[in-house]
DNA sequence: TCTGGGGTCCTAGGACCC
DNA sequence: TCTGGGGTCCTAGGACCC
């Protein structure tokens, strides 16, 4: 049997665990630039507000009713994140930590009951966070069992046949707008109606995708526990500036930023990229959008960030018009490879790659960005995050102070 | 005025090879 | 007038996830 572990509206608990005063109360997370809701609350989800909406549709109704605002803090969610994943792991012989706020995992014992409960308990008492715990045959099943939990508001679930009955088709994981719009259309409204459909039909109306939901649902396993976390294939870094760019050199800036960011995620994983695809566009919302992109070959693979920065700064330049308000940057390291060594033909000059080892290092005592390249120093194009909470467990002069 | 960021997989079609 | 068969690799686009 498999067990989803899901955290309870994540990023609002990790906010509340530093900040009690905050429970019960109706409180939102903030995308980037203050934009869009990521994270609620139940009491703010009871309001009304809908995942993914921008906060200017709902200011009046945030003021009404006081809900609290917090700017997204990713050290602290990911920090308490890996705590909960630690935890897990103490549990299960296999764990797949499938997302940062959930996790498969593999239910060791016979009493799944006593599991379920079990896992709820140690991580609301060891990390402070609470979660649903769904079990199921398969992944899909642990999920419908998760979103039954989480409707009934209990610590677990285990599923059982009744309960796709009461599972909207578009809600099984899998399934998305466009998936569920095919399936209604030929009346299939609930998942076990999609469980009693033929895999043979679920596959030609929806592909192999589809029917290995389909299979799931059944009881099938078609996506199996994964071992160990797979190398990234695409590394990518984007923001969305608060105020429309229109000076190259602020977006150089933002580019040598960006590309310095893969490339501390490329060495993060041991990877090296051969090339680098620059996207560019003005706002979306107005019409007749810009949107460039191009694809900036690098002469020989590597994750050091000096040639990723020329690289993201030759294809800014590529894309660049003039008189144009830019909204959105962002640069995708493409054609991933694991380290190797390099072969009996690419050059090979250990000094910059010492050099980037010794930043590397220099940076890591003493604080990120401590050495930067230069055009960093431009940062002009940072939004503001205007609800920002401490980095309570990454940062030593942020921690809770107990008086 | 204000609208996120980071991923995965599958498929179809074109280029190219023998 | 007749115009093969089989394979690989790459890319773009579409669908999905959190």
């Amino acid at each position: 049997m498999l067990a989803l572990v899901d955290c309870n509206n994540f990023y609002a608990s990790c906010e509340r665990l530093f900040q009690p005063s905050y429970r019960r109360k109706p409180l939102i997370v903030l995308s980037n630039n203050d934009g869009c809701v990521i994270a609620r609350s139940n009491e703010a989800k009871a309001l009304g507000i809908e995942m993914g909406v921008p906060l200017f549709k709902i200011r009046p109704l945030v003021e009404r009713h006081g809900i609290a605002l917090f700017s997204s803090n990713f050290p602290l969610y990911g920090d308490i994140s890996a705590r909960v994943m630690q935890v897990l792991g103490g549990m299960t012989p296999q764990l797949e930590v499938y997302s940062i706020d959930e996790a498969f995992m593999e239910v060791p014992t016979q009493d799944l009951g006593c599991f379920g409960r079990e896992v709820h308990l140690r991580v609301r008492k060891w990390v402070g966070i609470p979660v649903t715990v769904g079990i199921g045959k398969t992944k899909t099943l642990a999920k419908v069992a998760s979103f039954i939990g989480k409707r009934r508001n209990t610590l677990y679930h285990i599923c059982d046949s009744k309960d796709l009955l009461q599972v909207p088709v578009g809600e099984v994981w899998g399934i998305g707008r466009a998936f569920a719009t095919k399936l209604k259309r030929r009346g299939i409204h609930t998942a076990a109606c999609l469980a009693g459909a033929s895999p043979d039909q679920v596959r030609r109306l929806l592909g192999v995708v589809g029917m290995r939901t389909c299979l799931e649902l059944r009881g099938e396993i078609a996506y199996p526990l994964e071992k160990g976390p797979e190398p990234k294939k695409n590394i990518g870094v984007s923001r969305s500036f608060s105020q429309g760019v229109t000076d190259l050199e602020v977006l150089r800036g933002a580019a040598a930023h960006f590309a310095e960011r893969a490339g501390e995620k490329l060495r993060a994983q041991g990877s090296h990229a051969a090339g680098l695809m620059v996207f560019l566009n003005t706002d979306r919302f107005q019409p007749n959008p810009y949107f460039g992109h191009t694809h900036v070959a690098l002469c020989t693979s590597t994750n050091r960030s000096a040639p990723l920065i020329k690289a993201a700064c030759a294809g800014l330049v590529q894309l660049f018009r003039h008189g144009l308000k830019y909204k959105k940057l962002g640069i995708l390291a493409t054609g991933l490879a694991p380290i190797d060594g390099g072969s009996l033909f690419t050059p090979y000059d250990a000094k910059p790659q010492r050099m980037q080892e010794s930043i590397d290092a220099i940076n890591k005592r003493y604080g990120r960005h401590c050495i930067q390249s230069a055009l960093n120093l431009r940062n002009d194009w940072l939004g503001g995050k205007n609800s920002l909470s401490n980095r309570y467990t990454t940062a030593w002069d942020e921690l809770p102070e107990v008086s």
